[in-house]
DNA sequence: CATGCCGGGCA
DNA sequence: TGCCCGGCATG
């Protein structure tokens, strides 16, 4: 975690210098707006910017005083304009200083709209673009759909625009900035950078298949880093996955889409709104379920632009079965494995709800970042000698609710003995159904104050009692090792 | 004293 | 991390 905040800061103040500057002097419309959106969303930014575009080629005006990012956009720069809810790429045609505003002709609308200088951010670098093509601003209005004698020119430059972008960014349709960014523009623009980082995009996981058309895709989802990082670094992770390989020009170039994943993962994305869960499979529709239900229509605010980014999470599936053992992606991804979590079975009947209760926690972590975080990772804690972790291992599972699951390892030699630690319930020691593990809810109270004491010597006939010394190979690990017995909990 | 197992050391 | 053991708590 440490680390990646320290990442994450370090690409935040880099963006802080690049594009967002000082607060205030800036001609943004609202300082308060830009404030906020800063901090939301830099490092997305950020990383898109600095990585992919700019850099290169782009005019930065000095960054004087205000220290806002004052891209200077010439006529026929190919640039990405969010519109109509997704990032298309457009042509500059028009950057007006006084007001700030930039006329850009959308390539795939075919239409011109004029927005925001801020809401226009430079594609990467374009190579010999036509300087200054001939078209002239035909209106600074919105919708002006413009078919002209020069018309030709202008597919053939759409053309070769259109196959820059293809070849360098993937992500013509995919969604703002935001978390966009990661994704593929990235990770085609800026190989060389942080390659690590962007293989755990989805472009390994997702079958990376940028065609934007292709409902299931978009490129890679904010994936753990985005929203969960975001909500209170509840996703505990790091966890770039470096298992892409970092060819760059495989990258650089538009590269046939990235193999698919083996075995078939899918990828969907679910509604973090509390309450909600919502999951689809795209990124798009997610985004657009939590801006419609939860954000509401708050388009036109920058502040809330990005926002939708923070409300989801991308999970991952089996094809098969959804509950499937979640791969060995322990951390971020809060596959699929929540779910159970609500599945829970209650308490049983009996169990030991310990006295105290403790409505303080309840108040804790918002539920939000909480169900996401924890369980899915959880869940699939292995441990083969799980006395280690074994005694009550307690896992936040709701706001409220905590539950101490422990298991214990059928011990290599006798898996017919595999034992259940259950006090409450009166289980003799074979199986129990659950085949994974064994887990009881258990309402365990606070930090005990007696925690540190020693666990009550338990009366069931431990392993040494059981077989005697004399056969101390058949013990289960843990009683050779002088640890609390796993085989026969008590 | 026998047992259970925590804490800690070692490889 | 696996393995072992000193030493303490408990019955």
């Amino acid at each position: 975690m440490a680390s990646v905040l320290s990442r994450r800061l370090g690409k935040r103040s880099l963006l802080g210098a690049r594009v967002l500057g000082p607060p205030g002097a800036a001609p943004s419309s609202e300082p308060q707006t830009e404030l906020l959106e800063g901090a939301a969303t830099q490092p997305f930014l950020a990383s898109k910017d600095t990585s992919c575009r700019e850099q290169p080629k782009e005019i930065l005006k000095a960054p004087g005083p205000s220290g806002l990012q004052q891209v200077a956009f010439q006529p026929g720069q190919k640039v990405y304009v969010w519109y109509g809810g997704q990032e298309c790429t457009g042509l500059v045609e028009q950057h007006s200083w006084a007001e700030d505003k930039v006329t850009v002709w959308l390539l795939d609308q075919k239409l011109q709209i004029c927005c925001k200088a801020e809401e226009v951010w430079l594609a990467e670098l374009q190579g010999p673009i036509p300087q200054a093509p001939a078209y002239r601003p035909v209106s600074r209005n919105i919708d002006v759909p413009k078919r002209k004698s020069d018309a030709v020119e202008m597919d053939e430059m759409m053309a070769a625009m259109v196959l820059t972008s293809l070849s360098c960014s993937p992500v013509v349709q995919s969604p703002p900035g935001a978390e966009a960014n990661f994704s593929v523009s990235r990770a085609a623009c800026d190989p060389w950078k942080e390659s690590g980082d962007v293989s755990d995009s989805g472009s390994s996981t997702t079958s990376g298949h940028w065609s934007a058309s292709s409902g299931i895709s978009t490129p890679s989802p904010p994936h753990p880093q985005a929203s969960p990082k975001y909500l209170g670094d509840a996703f505990g992770s790091p966890q770039t996955d470096n298992g892409f390989e970092t060819d760059p020009d495989a990258f650089l170039l538009d590269e046939p889409a990235p193999r698919k994943r083996k075995n078939s993962v899918k990828v969907m994305y679910k509604c973090l709104w509390p309450n909600c869960g919502k999951v689809l499979r795209s990124i798009v529709g997610i985004k657009r379920h939590v801006k419609a239900l939860h954000l509401g229509d708050t388009v036109d605010s920058d502040q809330f632009k990005r926002e939708e980014d923070f409300y989801y999470t991308e999970v991952q599936m089996k094809e098969e079965a959804a509950a499937g053992a979640p791969t060995a992606d322990p951390a971020p991804t809060p596959s699929m494995t929540s779910p159970p979590l609500a599945l829970l079975p209650p308490p049983p009947p009996k169990t030991q709800s310990s006295g105290p209760e403790h409505p303080g926690l309840e108040s804790y972590l918002p539920s939000g970042a909480l169900s996401k975080s924890a369980p899915g990772s959880f869940w699939h804690i292995q441990a083969d000698h799980a006395y280690q972790a074994l005694p009550s291992f307690q896992i936040p599972v709701s706001p409220h609710i905590y539950t101490s699951i422990s298991w214990a390892a059928a011990p290599s030699t006798a898996s017919s003995l595999s034992p259940v630690r259950s006090r409450s319930l009166s289980f003799s020691e074979p199986q129990q159904p659950p085949p994974a593990m064994k887990s009881h809810l258990i309402v365990t109270s606070p930090p005990r104050a007696q925690s540190s004491a020693r666990k009550a010597r338990g009366e069931a006939k431990k392993c040494r009692k059981v077989y005697g010394i004399e056969h101390r190979d058949q013990w289960c690990t843990a009683c050779r090792w002088k640890k609390a017995c796993q085989r026969f909990l008590d």
